[in-house]
RNA sequence: GGCUCCAUGGUCAAGCGGUUAAGACAUCGCCCUUUCACGGCGGUAACACGGGUUCGAUUCCCGUUGGAGUCACCA
């Protein structure tokens, strides 16, 4: 049988990694064996329904290569089956009426007043009630005597208090639990719309999803689930439930970490390649050590049943590396096309942007890196005499003095300011004292760029700076040798 | 708190009864080098604890501890 996942964000707002990595990995299940993937929108409170967030989902989605198979026509491609639009059809009201009758669900007219003097607990702050299934002792007549009243009402499972309920987790096992912890959930709302607990059950069916894969948040309320499933008389899915992904206190990724959506990592100018790539190895490995992967070799490599079973801590570090590896691997001209405007954030006069972006391309990790890289190009910042010094290159305030000293006359007279030309007239120098290179190169390089660190040597800096530029800060760093 | 799940280095992780317990990130050191970076090489660092089962447990079972999730007319 051909496999079917799906993914059911509801929007809400931003796309969450940890939504994204479930979309890639119900996307990668049903890919990896030939199957489809469905988009579906759970928007069945209109409450929580943010504007644009339907517009995120679809970019975000596209953006990474998460293409879904199929779906309401919609100018050439397919949308996505959205719940708010399947409510218009009855379908949920259908199926919850069905469970009536079966005795697996029951009309409930308590208003809020009743279930809040219901027995109530607080942990942590949060009320824990159950519902006390007052509303099941309703006889047929006064149920229908207020529905004909136009009494407000909701449809709850109804749940024994006697018995277990076990479903089957692909990665878990079996999982039994008492009925008697199962609250009688609200299947139907009293505005009609059906909860997600419901609506997810009967679209899962009907839209004949093979394989569930989702947080395993809900690996709580499957058991409930199952019993809709039983109670249907429908053969359930496969279940996956995903580990959770935390922060670096092993508590659930929140906006506070600052990197917790797709966007927040786009914005930091992550590229959504190694995004992917990067969540695709949180809570997943290949059965080699490669770590690098594309969207197709992904495809080809996934296997669910090797989804780990554990939290995993999302390492900001570590995504910073692979996306410094995937920077390293573009092509030139598409890393030029994401560079310049950081480029251009600093270097306003006439550089040879293409040849800086060359120097930096292999040395960055993120693009806002770029800035700080490259912007004592545009004008030498102040530093510290101090840094002339370095044990290693047997430096000091005196040595650079004397090297910068010797170097103006030699530079001011010298007309080819390419690097080859600049290196043949340094090396040249440094034959002739018969000292290290770095004797001469430090001091010359710390005077042209005033940093501890450059993305390139001294002479290529000059090259890019030119004669003019190059002299003033050669004498700048005389002067400032001299008066330390 | 009830219920459920999880437990290999700082982090991601391989392992699926017998291994010198892989690999990657981070970290440290060395080399290379026109400093740093890049690159190359190497080091430090882990089976939470206690009982079983077994000739033999990181691996299987039980308990303890620790962590997490969940307990809405949210998904």
């Amino acid at each position: 049988m051909k496999i079917r996942t799906r993914y059911a964000p509801s929007p809400t707002g931003k796309m969450h990694v940890g939504n994204l990595r479930t979309a890639l990995y119900e996307f990668l299940t049903a890919k990896h064996a030939g199957g489809d993937f469905m988009l579906r929108i759970e928007d069945t409170d209109q409450e929580r329904f943010v504007e644009g967030a339907i517009e995120i989902i679809n970019r975000t989605l596209e953006k990474t290569g998460l293409v879904h198979d199929e779906g309401p026509d919609k100018d050439g491609g397919y949308g996505p089956y959205v719940q708010s639009e399947r409510v218009k059809t009855g379908i949920y009201m259908k199926y919850a009426k069905e469970l009536v009758e079966k005795g697996e669900a029951y009309y409930c007219f308590c208003d809020k007043e009743r279930l809040a003097s219901l027995k109530t607990e607080v942990v942590e702050g949060k009320e824990i009630c159950m519902y006390d299934k007052h509303c099941l002792g309703l006889s047929k007549e006064e149920v229908e005597a207020n529905l004909a009243a136009g009494k407000p009402f909701v449809i709850r499972q109804n749940i024994p208090n006697e018995g277990t309920t076990t479903f089957v987790d692909e990665l878990y096992g079996e999982i039994t639990v008492d009925n008697a912890e199962l609250d009688d959930m609200i299947l139907i709302k009293s505005d009609g719309f059906p909860t997600y607990n419901f609506a997810n059950v009967v679209d899962d069916h009907t839209m004949n999803i093979t394989h569930v894969v989702r947080g395993n948040e809900y690996i709580s309320s499957s058991p409930k689930y199952q019993r809709l499933y039983d109670a249907f008389g429908w053969q359930s899915p496969v279940y996956i439930h995903l580990p959770l992904i935390t922060d670096e206190n092993h508590k659930k990724l929140s906006k506070r970490s600052g990197h917790s959506s797709f966007e927040d990592l786009i914005d930091q100018g992550f590229v959504s390649e190694a995004i992917v790539n990067y969540i695709a190895l949180l809570g997943w490995s290949p059965e080699d050590n490669r770590e690098i992967f594309s969207l197709d070799e992904l495809i080809k490599e996934f296997d669910y049943h090797r989804i780990s079973k554990s939290p995993a801590v999302f390492d900001i570090v570590k995504l910073r590396w692979m996306n410094g590896e995937y920077i390293k691997a573009m092509e030139f001209d598409s890393f030029y096309e994401m560079a310049e405007p950081y480029l251009k954030q600093v270097l306003t006069k006439d550089f040879d942007l293409k040849k800086i972006a060359n120097m930096v391309k292999t040395r960055i990790e993120v693009f806002p890196d770029i800035p700080a890289l490259v912007d004592f190009f545009e004008e030498l910042p102040e530093y510290d005499p101090e840094m002339y010094t370095h044990k290693k290159m047997k430096t000091n305030a005196e040595t650079s003095l004397q090297v910068l000293k010797d170097m103006l006359p030699l530079l001011e007279a010298q007309e080819d300011y390419s690097n080859d030309g600049l290196y043949a007239l340094l090396s040249k120098y440094v034959e002739e004292k018969g000292v290290k290179n770095g004797y001469v190169m430090w001091p010359i390089r710390t005077a042209v760029s005033g940093k501890q660190m450059t993305p390139a040597g001294a002479t290529e800096i000059m090259e890019i700076i030119g004669k003019d530029e190059t002299l003033k800060r050669i004498r700048k760093g005389i002067a400032l040798l001299e008066n330390a």
